[in-house]
DNA sequence: CGTATCTTTGATGCATCTCAAAAATTGTGG
DNA sequence: CCACAATTTTTGAGATGCATCAAAGATACG
């Protein structure tokens, strides 16, 4: 009870207390009153990996905060290729604020936790309060900055650089402790072999021979196919590609 | 005098009035007031194939609308490889709206010009009015689109396919003639082979083994290196993938 | 405990890169 | 207008990184 008054005391409803999405994600931009009117919409979901959130299928009729867990996107071309164009992580946004004209899938990666609000109540906030839209284009423009990062690892780099840069991406985006200068990191890789060759465009093989590479030279270890540690971030990073070479002129 | 009397009348700035940006562009969001006092700020420029729009170099002190012209945005690594990211067309918006965190330099591929406005002009206009903002958003969508589908073009396609793919973006968006339902189209290539090799993340020869195939085979044409005359849109569509294969399950 | 899925490893072939040099185009100054 | 240099495009021959195909371990799952 005490707990609970306090909550409403200070305005922020119960269940936003602790979340992620009020402190860094798209909730950070309403006040509490904008937040108790949104989060009497909002329903929690758990999602187990390989269901599709966002897809062809349906016409999706909600938007969600992703609290925790990998969504992946992926597009694909009629004969049955396909890509993941871009991972999401906590506290992302996840939906099509204006029905992007290109289909797009969303589909759980890992166990995932979302918060999600009726299509319509998101809509009639946006239009309400600028600061929402404002967080939006700040996501977007993120969003389009790791694409463009991303179209420079497809376009320029070789398959051991294409691995080395997404264990180094997923360190950073995953284990939490990892900030600039850090030496070590340790994750659950969100992707099965298949998906990173889908990701890097390569095959799973591929991917696979430069794991046992990187585990082979030390520059990782990984356990149960699973659990990567990086003990020494940097010499990760020299594998990224980008070094200029010694005998370059 | 009259015609000068009616624009005003009209409230549409007299540079303005021709303008795509105007019409299609992130101008469109203004009311004529706004648009009046903004246009007051402005100046056109005509740019010259190879010069740096933003870069490392300078910090950028201004926004612009790019009003004819093809823009490219590039990244590259340290060792010097570099990979065109996109290609900006009128009456796109120009410039980093809140300084995006990762490099990126961005130069007129063609003859270009654009219409200039100093970044605090932008910055507050934005502040006010939600509108901008929104148009903001929405171009930044679509950006972020058309960088997913070329992640799907330099992830799952081949070469032949991929120099396809890129003819086919730049007869949409250069030949404005060109609609849902044209079967041929005609236009300048913006780049140069190597340039190309930059985009697709493959090389100049290869990019133009494939054009000569194309050309071979009846696809394409090309006069003086630049100039291409597709005569049949659906063949061209047709060798971009994606079509299920006669032979398979 | 057996079936399905995912991962690992090996052998082979091909698409594409690399290197090299000729041909065409563009730009420059006399 | 022409000769010359610089750049871009085109073509060829050879090397190679990665895909493909195949099959044997692991691991998850009912």
């Amino acid at each position: 009870m005490t707990v609970r008054h306090d909550a409403i005391s200070s305005g922020i409803p119960v269940h936003c207390l602790s979340c992620q999405a009020r402190r860094r994600g798209l909730c950070s931009a309403l006040d509490p009153d904008r937040l108790a009117k949104l989060a009497r919409t909002s329903s929690r979901h758990r999602v187990e990996p390989g269901v599709e959130l966002i897809g062809d299928a349906d016409a999706l009729n909600s938007y969600s905060n992703l609290l925790s867990g990998v969504v992946k996107l992926t597009k694909s071309l009629a004969d049955g290729r396909q890509q993941i164009v871009g991972l999401q992580f906590a506290p992302d946004f996840l939906g099509q604020p204006f029905e992007a004209k290109s289909a797009i899938r969303a589909e759980a990666a890992t166990t995932v936790s979302i918060c999600s609000f009726p299509k319509g109540a998101i809509e009639k906030m946006i239009e309400q309060s600028p600061e929402l839209e404002h967080r939006l284009l700040k996501q977007t423009l993120n969003e389009l900055d790791e694409a463009r990062e991303w179209i420079v690892t497809l376009g320029c780099k070789t398959a051991p650089e294409k691995v080395a840069s997404f264990l180094l991406m997923i360190a950073r985006n995953i284990d939490s402790s990892v900030g600039r200068a850090t030496r070590s990191a340790c994750f659950d890789l969100p992707l099965t072999r298949t998906d990173l060759s889908d990701f890097l465009g390569t095959t799973n093989e591929t991917v696979n021979r430069q794991l046992t590479r990187l585990t082979r030279e030390g520059v990782i270890r990984i356990e149960n196919n699973r659990r990567v540690t990086v003990d020494n971030m940097s010499r990760l990073e020299q594998r990224c590609g980008g070094r200029p070479r010694r005998n370059s002129p």
